[in-house]
RNA sequence: GGCGGCGUAGCCAAGUGGCCUAAGGCGACGGUUUGCAAAACCGUUAUUCGUCGGUUCGAAUCCGACCGCCGCCUCCA
């Protein structure tokens, strides 16, 4: 059985056929980059980093456009509103361009930082103003669109599918109250696609209706359908974003070439903090940076950002996610065993000895893949896919206890944890370095932690087991952690 | 108000009609090992899946009611 993604347009998991044989298209809604990120973008980046990776397990050549919303759009649609990237701007006091070239750096370090693959293109909306613009022209001969006081706006009326993918009709949005009304809209559910500038606006470009600056669901039609097609194979983004945004590019991006825009719909859903929405209100908003360092009141420590990829990929991605310092802590714990067993088993790999490869283990490994490929080909059931990592390390760990266990057999073990655990789930690293400090200095402290280590040793061999473990203690206190082997030596490592 | 989702052990979380007397992780508790630890390994930790009814030979899984929680409907991942 192969690939079985939940399709949001149709609300059921369908199995995975790409348009062309062994190729796919993703598109990800990307950031709009006025802020650092937080712990919500990494949720829905990391699922699809998910998505991408195992799609690239299955041979597919897979190309992964993301963009980067560098466009100051309005804050609603109505003919008042704030330009969020502007509104930070003025804040910071940088132009809008170094505000949005600052923060897409910021995104970009918190993704490698999560071991996120780079996405193929990662094309700015600014970049593509004339394309924006041709798509407009289009629309517009085409009868879709219509010009008000250098404003253009999408006619929904004149698209029957509009709805399909949020299950909404327009004569129920019509009797709601929270549909702004514009005067210059034939009807308030028609949405924007060009709107014409104040001269105070500060992001603003010249078109055939005037300056002014393009509507919020224009840019991923556009990209989209530039670099991956008019018709791809899966838009992922958040659940909030399924309507309005990803209806109404689905109107225009039909509207304009006929032809299905997305294949596969899917959404990713939502986190929160200590149970409620993260709100910059709330005193629960945590970005990345803020996770990685471990500086904010609501968390006890630093969290290694692997640990938060570990968390995100231990439930659903269209389950959503509560993120708490105790569900930190306990996936961090979860994250340094698998750690441990990964680099022990590569430590013992050099000096094990010749020999085949262990029959048995081979057929469990097997039986370890199949269990790992069926729960991902299951709408991506990463939280099975994860349980077969501790699986593994259960089975690593009895072989490193076993003197005969060849280094075939350990190469196996650590092969599987590279492909699974790395090349898919993405919290196994190909090398283990302390990172967190520099290599100078790294050796500076490894002298005076070998001299403390000397000094237990002695204290040990003269059964002063007091001093012993008080040594042990002050150098636990510092995170380093003290092993004493079987026979009488002992080993210290970075917490 | 409209729409959607969720409620599984102390906590996180998979499972969505029989293989479930319910994965996995964290935590806790025993055991092995150890001078003592740590780590690791072995074992224990939900006869039960919010509550009450119903459908069925059979339900955590389907239906209904109720209780509780959350989200979307506004830029938001």
């Amino acid at each position: 059985m192969g690939l079985e993604l939940y399709n949001t347009l149709t609300r059921k998991k369908e199995v995975f056929r790409p348009l062309k044989e062994g190729q796919v298209g993703v598109y990800v809604c990307g950031p709009t980059v006025y802020g650092h990120s937080h712990l919500g973008h990494a949720k829905s980046y990391v699922s699809f980093d998910v998505l991408v990776r195992y799609l690239r397990y299955l041979g597919y050549a897979t190309t992964y456009v993301q963009n980067i919303t560098d466009v100051g759009h309005l804050t609603d649609d109505a003919d008042e509103g704030e330009d969020k990237l502007a509104m930070a701007a003025q804040r910071e006091k940088m132009h809008p361009m170094a505000l949005a070239e600052f923060y897409t750096q910021s995104y970009f370090e918190d993704m490698d930082r999560l071991n996120c693959v780079r996405p193929t293109i990662s094309p700015r909306a600014s970049g593509h103003m004339t394309e924006q613009v041709d798509l407009i022209k289009t629309l517009i001969e085409k009868g879709y669109a219509y010009e008000a006081n250098g404003s253009v706006y999408f006619e929904v009326a004149k698209w029957a599918d509009y709805g399909k993918l949020s299950g909404r009709n327009t004569e129920e949005m019509l009797s709601g109250t929270r549909v702004n009304v514009s005067a210059e809209k034939k009807s308030p559910t028609d949405f924007a696609l060009w709107k014409k500038a104040q001269p105070n606006h500060i992001m603003q470009w010249s078109s055939p209706w005037g300056m002014g600056y393009p509507g919020w669901h224009l840019e991923c039609s556009v990209m989209s359908m530039k670099y991956l097609g008019t018709s791809i194979d899966i838009h992922g983004g958040g659940l909030e974003n399924q309507f309005p945004h990803h209806e109404c590019e689905i109107a225009q991006s039909e509207a304009v070439h006929g032809a299905p825009f997305v294949r596969y719909w899917l959404h990713n859903n939502m986190v929160t903090v200590d149970g409620v929405k993260m709100g910059k209100s709330l005193n629960n908003f945590i970005t990345l940076k803020e996770a990685f360092a471990g500086c904010h009141e609501r968390l006890s420590q630093a969290y290694e950002p692997l640990a938060v990829r570990q968390l995100i990929l231990n439930s659903h991605y269209r389950s959503p996610l509560d993120f708490s310092d105790a569900a930190l802590h306990a996936a961090l714990s979860g994250y340094n065993r698998i750690t441990a067993t990964v680099i022990a088993v590569r430590k013992k790999e050099g000096s094990a000895p010749e020999g085949p490869l262990d029959e048995q283990t081979n057929r469990e490994l097997d039986q370890f893949r199949e269990t790992f490929e069926t729960a991902m080909n299951d709408d991506l059931n990463t939280s099975v896919a994860l349980s077969v990592m501790f699986d593994l390390v259960r089975l690593a760990n009895r072989l490193l206890a076993k003197d005969e266990t060849t280094q075939r057999t350990l190469n196996a073990v650590d092969s599987m944890f590279r492909k699974l655990g790395g090349g898919v789930l993405g919290i196994v690293r190909e090398t283990y370095t302390a990172d967190r400090i520099s290599a100078a200095e790294q050796n500076r402290l490894a002298k005076l932690v070998d001299a403390l280590m000397q000094e237990r040793k002695e204290a040990r061999e003269r059964k002063d087991f007091s001093e012993a473990d008080r040594i042990r203690k002050t150098l636990t206190e510092s995170d380093i952690a003290v092993t004493d082997e079987a026979d009488g030596t002992s080993s210290w490592s970075f917490k």
